[in-house]
DNA sequence: ATAACTGCAAATTCTTTGCACTTTG
DNA sequence: CAAAGTGCAAAGAATTTGCAGTTAT
């Protein structure tokens, strides 16, 4: 993005702020103008106080957090679980974002065309009386590389699914057999 | 889910352990158990605790959680978050499941005809190449309930979404103006 | 018999909170 | 100036791990 649109940008998170009676901090600006410069990357609580200290040094980790928390609910803010056991946090370019990652590797994409995507999946919830918010949808699935590795032994169709994926196993869980 | 059923379940779980060289433990089939007798609920880690010992009071959290990371490593369990600070799971009786949940009261329902969604859901994710994995969708919304009692204070379209939404705020964020 | 697995308790990691101080409006 | 917000350090909660003892194959 480029300097201008992220200044407009900034003003108008700031704006919603202001207009919600928040007070407009330098910290909240700090913060939201990291997670504007990173937009399309997904970062952590740790990551985003490691950037937004490079601008102020004083910030806290308890800051990030009231401001994470202070913005999903607001819905300027989106919450991405990578299964990581951990949180991480986008603001919305559009409204929704919709995320494939890997589960043996971990590479993530973003899908084409979220905007057809964002209003078929809008329509299933309206059928269910509810209003979706902005947000990002997780897909868990198997990339063609781990794939063609041989991460799956047994092909994929049963009502109980029965698979054996040798995910990015970053605890001990008996021992990998095979 | 009848008795019968679960037995058989049970078995094509154990099955899938076994013929990945794993062992099958008294501990492994009685967690498995209790997620298929619990099917359609979605137990946190220490509801799924208490409801093992039931069963065998010795069983420690540890084994509860080496068995989750066992069993989502091979597919046989999804996990879901419901953005309240940890993770549920759910073994799918299907391959897929489509949750909408609303953020402000925290109301979860399943969408209605998962067949259909999840073979559009699939096709998404093989035009960038990868096979999903069964697991369970979270949309967060708003319930029409909530929308009704006054949740928003304006209508939902920005590009950069303008919304305010007094979630389930579990922590202090600032005060909760107006 | 032996490698896999478990329970326990301690350790880690992520997140939240109380409080005294600072800043915004 | 008063209320809102912050930083710090301590607390809390969820999850992971080392290890000695137990169990499945």
């Amino acid at each position: 993005m480029q300097e201008q649109r992220i200044s407009e940008s900034i003003d108008q998170y700031m704006g919603l702020l202001k207009s919600r009676g928040f007070r407009l901090t330098n910290q909240r600006r700090i913060i939201v103008e990291t997670l504007l410069r990173k937009l399309g990357t997904h970062l952590n609580a740790r990551e985003l106080l490691d950037l937004a200290q490079e601008e102020d040094p004083s910030i806290g980790i308890a800051t990030i957090y009231r401001t994470i928390e202070l913005l999903n609910s607001l819905g300027m803010l989106n919450m991405v679980n990578l299964e990581e056991g951990f949180l991480r946090f986008e603001v919305p370019d559009e409204q929704m974002h919709f995320h494939v990652f890997c589960r043996s590797c971990g590479k993530t994409v973003h899908l084409a065309d979220e905007e057809s995507k964002m209003a078929e999946v809008k329509g299933w919830a309206q059928s269910e009386g509810f209003d979706l918010l902005p947000q990002t949808f997780e897909m868990a699935g198997l990339c063609r590389e781990c794939r063609e590795e041989g991460v799956l032994d047994e092909p994929f169709d049963a009502a109980i699914p029965i698979k054996g994926v040798r995910g990015r196993c970053r605890r001990r869980c008996g021992r990998m057999p095979r």
